[in-house]
DNA sequence: AGCACGCCGACT
DNA sequence: GTCGGCGTGCTC
């Protein structure tokens, strides 16, 4: 009997063997149940040995294979690959492709009936007005039937006996409509046009080609990638194309942009979704019919069957890149799926991030620049707002230059946008009496007041108590006092400045839901706010055509703790909300609030020089070896016991192996150093490109045995640092 | 990941 | 004398 090699959705070290049943066809790629110790587990065959490899040994057959087209070749590679790279084990990236595995089964379906037209031998009066409910009623459940009819079900039940109903299995969760291809695009600039029509060249050609979209803010990148779309869609009958956006961005809006555009929505992923829109997705993407799917990093692991396209939209966006439990950069890994598929990928930014104008200077990935705003837009002025010079009053966060101009915006009838990255009223609460800092308990993190809710949060742990008369350290009553400026206290600032102007808050705890958010941009789009004082929620998407003033109200506030992305970072999202001005025929601009006008960031935003900017990181970074001309990986310790860990990670440290040019700085209090009671220390990792740094911390950690409390994890290319 | 087996503290 | 804590090892 032939003999089928299974890797399961579990940490085992390998994959296990089991005897293939007489009729059962399987090939690689299927997904399969099989029993581990007493239970049928889910798992997927990674190779079919021959008809005596089973011979002499005692293995068990495998109990199911699940109606599903196999996992292809390049998935299946992706999986060994990312497991590799990332130092997971393999069965965690393929649980990650398995997320939804009710999926593997079909929709289940519901009966409905309809009238048939036909007449019941016998026309009771609960018969009658069932079959008057079901004429105007479409296709109903019997429960729906019997409730609109005011009936009991058995009367359905009877008349379908009859004929006069027909009961109707219908899926309840069918296939997503097709998108219509044949629906024409938007009217393109001759730009956007030439980068269209390179794009569609690469799409009819076939094979792996990697594209950067660099266009500035509000230039026209999505209308250019549908046509990307479009052209793989039409080229090939069963093509998928997958649109990878950062996870705050994967709102109504752009599920509306693209309906507008294909006639229907696409096949949602994020993790927001509950169990029965996640099988839906999962399974039309599996059989192919989802030809379109839009979703958060993790929809980069689905397994489609026939990728052909995929776009990393925003791909400097720091949310691709997953910190917790599995840790991988949803962009980087996307350039390797296509890669592996044989597809095309289109990396689109107004800012793209180092690594990737790196690889386009270095020609891995071709060059598409729009460098202009459609129609009559303009990117705005930004000017700096030197601090030192020109300081808000004590207690006041806003420059007299910054208020100057929200007051003649206010005058020509325009409004303002203040940024300010800080919910709440203050992000730190100290007693006036002992000088106590609130913190989150158990950890060093401050309490924000909230001043709307009256309440004190914590904004890492969730941890939230209403707002105590008396200071809990030293009892002293009315001494609790906010230091620092959030959203909340410059609005009541401006609200004291300019009495007349109608001001609102947008940050994620104003617009919590859908409706709330949609709302709020509704408002400020019919020009019903004057100055809307938003956190980074305000950064992405949203066009206010009537907004011509941006007030960044702490400019520096991004650049505080040592992040080798720090600058960069606030370069992007600088001049992302910059560019939230003067989208319309109104010319707009941008006042930047900085302590540090000479920060190179802080220059090149002023001068919008953009690649002065990236060649000034560029430089640092090369000097220093850090990524992307060197390999960064860090690991994390935890357990519940600080002595334990920190003992655990000397332990660790001695055993690290020697690797050419690996340099191992620590340990050190990891960036959280509680975290649900779990101590935290981390090493950072740091090696020439030449190293294959992935390989080197699977052999440091494969041979440590910790104690049970221990836990440990690797970060490949880790983002934060603190 | 489960789950069983196995060895040390407070209870009927 | 047992019940139960979770540390260690196994699952084709």
């Amino acid at each position: 009997m032939p003999v089928a090699r299974i890797l399961f959705t579990l940490p085992l070290p390998e994959p296990f063997d089991y005897t293939v049943p007489e009729g059962m066809a399987l090939a690689p790629g299927a997904y399969v149940a099989a029993p581990v110790g007493p239970y049928d587990r889910l798992g997927m065959v990674v190779e079919v040995l021959g008809d005596q490899a089973g011979a002499g040994r005692k293995l068990k057959p495998v109990s199911a294979v699940y109606d599903v087209p196999p996992m292809g070749a390049p998935m299946r590679e992706f999986l060994g690959w990312a497991a590799k790279y990332t130092v997971t084990h393999p069965g965690m990236i393929l649980s990650m492709a398995l997320r939804a595995r009710d999926g593997l089964l079909p929709s289940p379906v519901e009966t409905r009936y309809r009238a048939t037209g036909a007449a019941p031998p016998r026309l009771t009066p609960p018969r009658q007005k069932a079959l008057a409910a079901a004429e105007g009623g479409g296709l109903m459940s019997a429960a729906e039937l019997a409730e609109a009819a005011g009936v009991s079900t058995a009367v359905v039940r009877g008349l379908a006996e009859t004929g006069a109903l027909e009961a109707v299995d219908v899926e309840t969760d069918p296939p997503y409509p097709a998108p219509d291809v044949s629906r024409a695009g938007a009217l393109l600039t001759a730009e956007q046009a030439g980068a269209a029509n390179e794009l569609a060249a690469a799409i009819r050609a076939g094979g792996y080609t990697a594209f950067l979209l660099d266009g500035v803010t509000g230039s026209g990148k999505t209308e250019v990638y549908f046509e990307a779309i479009a052209e793989t869609l039409k080229a090939d009958p069963e093509a998928q194309v997958l649109v990878l956006l950062p996870e705050i961005a994967l709102t109504q809006a752009i599920l509306t942009r693209f309906e507008a555009r294909f006639g229907a929505a696409p096949a949602p992923w994020h993790s927001g979704m509950n169990p029965k829109e996640r099988r839906r997705s999962w399974r039309e993407a599996v059989h192919g019919r989802a030809r379109i799917v839009i979703g958060a990093r993790s929809a980069l692991f689905l397994p489609y069957r026939n990728l052909k396209l995929i776009i990393v939209d925003e791909e400097h966006d720091t949310s691709f890149k997953q910190e917790d439990g599995v840790s991988y950069h949803a962009r980087d890994l996307a350039v390797m799926r296509a890669k592996l598929e044989e597809a095309r990928i289109i990396l689109a930014s107004a800012t793209p991030a180092l690594e990737t104008a790196v690889n386009a200077e270095a020609g891995r990935y071709t060059r598409l620049k729009l460098s202009a705003r459609p129609g009559a837009a303009r990117l705005p002025d930004i000017d700096l707002v030197d601090l030192r010079r020109a300081p808000p009053e004590r207690g006041r966060w806003l420059s007299p230059v910054l208020v100057r101009g929200m007051v003649e915006t206010l005058g020509a009838g325009e409004q303002s946008l203040l940024f300010l990255n800080r919910r709440g009223y203050a992000p730190l609460v100290i007693c006036k009496a002992c000088g106590e800092r609130l913190k989150s308990p158990g950890t060093e993190n401050w309490l924000t007041e909230h001043r709307y809710t009256g309440r004190l949060v914590c904004h890492v742990t969730g941890y939230s108590i209403p707002k105590p008369a008396n200071c809990p350290h030293c009892g002293a009553a009315d001494s609790l006092m906010g230091v620092g400026p959030g959203v909340e206290r410059v609005a009541e600032e401006v609200r004291a400045l300019l009495p007349e102007a109608r001001i609102e808050i947008f940050s994620s705890d104003t617009a919590a839901g859908g409706e709330a958010t949609r709302s709020l941009v509704e408002r400020m789009q019919q020009g019903e706010i004057d100055v809307l004082i938003g956190t980074q929620i305000v950064a992405k998407g949203h066009n206010f055509p009537n907004l011509t003033l941006v007030g960044v109200v702490d400019a520096d506030s991004g650049l505080k703790g040592g992040d080798l992305r720090a600058g960069e970072r606030t370069y992007q999202l600088l001049s992302q909300v910059a560019g939230r001005a003067g989208r319309a025929e109104r010319p707009g601009r941008a006042l930047v609030q900085t302590w540090a006008p000479d920060n190179p960031a802080m220059q090149a935003l002023a001068a919008n020089d953009r690649d002065g900017y990236l060649r000034i990181e560029r430089e640092v970074r090369a000097e220093l070896g850090l990524p992307p001309f060197g390999r960064l990986a860090g690991l994390i310790l935890s357990a519940p016991a600080p002595d334990l860990v920190d003992r655990v990670a000397l332990e660790i440290a001695a055993a690290a192996p020697n690797g050419e040019g690996v340099e191992i700085y620590g340990p050190a209090p990891a960036p959280l150093s509680v975290i649900r009671g779990r101590h935290r220390r981390r090493f950072l990792i740091k090696s020439p490109r030449t190293v294959d740094l992935s390989a080197y911390m699977t052999a440091w950690t494969a041979r440590l045995k910790l104690p049970g409390p221990v836990r440990l994890s690797v970060d490949i290319d880790p983002y934060s640092f603190l």
